[in-house]
DNA sequence: CATGAATGAGCGTTCATTCAT
DNA sequence: AATGAATGAACGCTCATTCAT
């Protein structure tokens, strides 16, 4: 067993090709996007496509990981700045409306995911946000901003329900709503 | 002018059997659902299901019909309650817990509604619900129970992105956290 | 057995109704013309074209029936005008001239005898026309117009197989081409 | 640049297989014959077709194009041999016969192209045949054997209404009464 | 290990024909 | 006898997946 050559080389920046493309193609035309336009958009042929993604399923799953993994990041990300001196409303706040936009960009990545059987998809990616967002929530109610109630699983609960076909104004309005659900603060009319 | 003959009998029942069939099927399977198997599922051939409904749009399209107008008659309930005495808050409570519960149990209704072009599909059942929630809004302002922002829009906007994969509890859960965002009351923890 | 009362009428509106209907639609939308189409040109039911007519085959073979009754007749005309004085070659070429125009303007009908396997379906149209078309070409023969060798069986082949997806000027021109093969006028250039 | 590799030649039998499997199925079940029926005839499965031929029509118009290139090379074979001394007339002869021969067995070839809609299909065949036709034609009336008034227009009217349900002697007949309409030879009785 | 040709079940839809009313 | 709803085999075509090269 000589030790691992080079050519993994290849592999990698193939796998990443073909995420790369998987997302933009799901991303333009649904999760309807064929496999052929995928590994034509990634310039590889099927063949290899299937070699990275055994099914199309794990294909989608992958690309949904990717995405909640960059959710995790902005989760822990919007942690450090509290930790730094921002309040964790504003935090919280901001964290939402970044998922909201992003979910509504990648709207097929959502519906693509309810065609899956609502696998264990995130990976350490769940447990990661999660973390950062309790530490959040705790902070936001010791500073009396947010219910006692909140939990992280309420934030999840909202952004696995995001608008993903309305407008912008549609999305930010139904921030504010669910917001107003959130905190401690009544609206101003 | 002899009144036109029983004979449709057959047609009607038929109607009736496929709307029941695809219904099912479109909630069981998604929107992907066959149209043979929902022929068979209605026990008729795949071309009396296509002397009905000359489209599978078209059948989608009656189904979504169907539930709309569901909804708008439980609008107008609703309205008839309140002009009977019941509190205007109460009934939109109750509305929005309806609707909730009824699209998620139809969730691929929802589903299918995506496979549409954002097609006029309501027929008078949208204006019908609009005009009900209108007044039910306006009374509930009027009795400061409903925040002054809330417009029927609102509650579209909520019930068009209810949880539809999500447990029971995590739907009555979602409802608690946005009708917080529609009321003037605040949670009591 | 009461003699046939009178309602036959309706019977026999219907079967000219449908033969029309049918004749307009083949030529119209070719042989592809749907029961249900001609049916509805004809202002009666399926059921009731299908009781005149068992199979699609059948309605065809009457619609193709129906035209060569009228070639019979012009075949007929043609010998009655040469008994009346006029010139055997130029009544056979103005028969020709017919055939041409009426199959060119019939084109279904031609495109759906295509469809059939070579059935008899002249009735005695085909043996009348023979005998007013034989009749017609001993006389040119014996004017010394028309080749020794022409038979009546020379003119089926011909106009069996007369241009039909040609302009006119095309079939004029066709005409003129194979008149020239039947006569033993040269043609002057 | 090394020559591009082997793996074509499977895709290259079987594109052969498949023209070879579509013209026997449509000269013998005309152009209706099933998509599936053709792949089953060629060996392949009908993916397999689509791949080579996107479209039925792709797949008739192949078939045609392959019948006129077969024209056009018969039509440059007989202006050789003229070149090489033989009498045009002769060559017009030889050709009319080959293509009325070749088009009734190619029946369903000629049906087929009815379902086309007078597309371009030759590529340059047509081309090719004119040119080596009017060659032909105008050694012939030079000759004093070729009516002074017949063009290549006229060799393409009469093949492109050639007898194709016909038995072959009728075809022969056909063959000598037109023959005579382009000559300038009397025929003898 | 990559390639891309081949596979074949499945889809939405049509239409000649049958049959209950 | 007329109606028109029902039937179901067949069609052209797609696409996730496999496998020979």
């Amino acid at each position: 067993m000589a030790q691992t050559r080079a050519p993994r080389a290849d592999a990698v920046r193939n796998r990443k090709k073909i995420l790369d493309a998987a997302r933009e193609q799901i991303t333009a035309h649904g999760p309807d996007a064929g496999m052929d336009e995928i590994a034509a958009a990634a310039g590889v042929a099927v063949g290899t496509l299937y070699r990275h993604f055994p099914t199309k399923n794990d294909l989608v799953t992958a690309v949904i990981a990717e995405f909640l993994a960059q959710v995790a990041e902005a989760a822990e990300a919007a942690r450090e700045r509290h930790a730094s001196g921002s309040r964790a409303v504003d935090e919280i706040t901001g964290f939402l409306a970044y998922v909201t936009k992003e979910t509504a960009t990648n709207r097929a990545v959502k519906a693509a995911a309810r065609t899956l059987g609502a696998d264990p998809v995130g990976g350490d990616a769940e447990a990661r946000a999660g973390a950062a967002l309790a530490t959040l929530i705790q902070a936001g109610q010791a500073d009396g901003d947010i219910h006692q109630d909140v939990t992280v699983d309420d934030l999840y609960l909202l952004f696995n329900n995001v608008p993903t076909e309305e407008p912008p104004a549609s999305r930010d309005r139904w921030l504010t709503l669910v917001l107003t659900g959130l905190t401690t603060h009544t609206r101003t009319t």
